[in-house]
DNA sequence: CTGTATCCTTAAAGATACTG
DNA sequence: CAGTATCTTTAAGGATACAG
């Protein structure tokens, strides 16, 4: 799919792989440890794990034997998009109760992640547009021009 | 399970959930345009809309016949979930050439999101913890004196 | 401890045809 | 147009036992 969210999702897009790159953030690093916090099967975790690696979200080191799985920086950048489903979950599927809250290194919990633009404005929901970007091809294109991508943009609606 | 993050992807971590929530996002609202846009099967896409409208991240509108699903407001609210696993894909698995960027109402690219603390603040990946919240059970609590959540803070490592 | 190897059961997804 | 109803196929996940 000529698509980053897409993208994105098939790297991380899957229910327990989210879980246990949360859990490495926390400091998780064994096997067994990724195995009790979360209760999913070895075999599961084993599948999840060698993936997360060949995609180089998370590296093994340690021995063989007995290795230490880590983040990456690809899986440390992914800190804002867990923090903002953290938190949307923590709004609305907690009902504003949330049972962990992220925070900062002294304890502080963390404001909601913000939208903003070039110039530190928020943009509300509404705002969002999508453009081609450099990397569309023919099809992206003419997606676009086709119908503007569903709903015209000011420039078009003028 | 005691988790935002897992509740959160209760509602929105399928496959196909965050793609046809992009698509609202862009102004999709009829089934049919959900469908040839994602080119999912039917009795999928259905089933997806259905669980959505329950869930309230969207709703639907119009005609029994020929209904509009919009985002409800918690919906909206997954902005900076969604922006944020965009452009992560951009930055990492679309090679920094994305097909389609997000921008805001102008067409400005918007620059990558931040996680920052009560003072404004960048956090890096590193500085982040987790600790329990008001609405921590005690099975939570329990987890958290039990090994400090795999890693101790600065608090507990000092 | 860290997996791999099977087996088994269930769920998910697509294709297709049909209905209001 | 917007689904529903079947049917079929495949994949995913858990349980268990075993191995290095």
């Amino acid at each position: 799919m000529n698509c980053s969210l897409a993208r994105a999702l098939n790297d991380v897009g899957d229910w327990w792989t989210l879980l246990i790159i949360r859990d490495a953030f926390l400091g998780a690093q064994r096997f067994s440890e990724f195995q009790r916090s979360l209760g999913l099967a070895r075999n599961t975790l084993s599948d999840r794990l060698e993936r997360l690696c060949a995609a180089d979200v998370m590296m093994r080191a340690g021995t063989p034997a007995r290795p230490l799985y880590s983040l990456t920086e690809k899986g440390r950048a992914l800190a804002p998009a867990l923090v903002a489903l953290q938190q949307w979950g923590d709004q609305f599927a907690s009902a504003n109760l949330p049972p962990v809250v992220v925070t900062d290194r002294c304890g502080r919990p963390l404001p909601r992640l913000k939208v903003v633009d070039q110039d530190g404005a928020e943009v509300d929901p509404e705002g969002l547009r999508f453009a081609p970007g450099p990397g569309a091809d023919a099809r992206t294109h003419a997606r676009f021009q086709a119908h503007a991508r569903f709903r015209p943009t000011p420039a078009f609606r003028s």
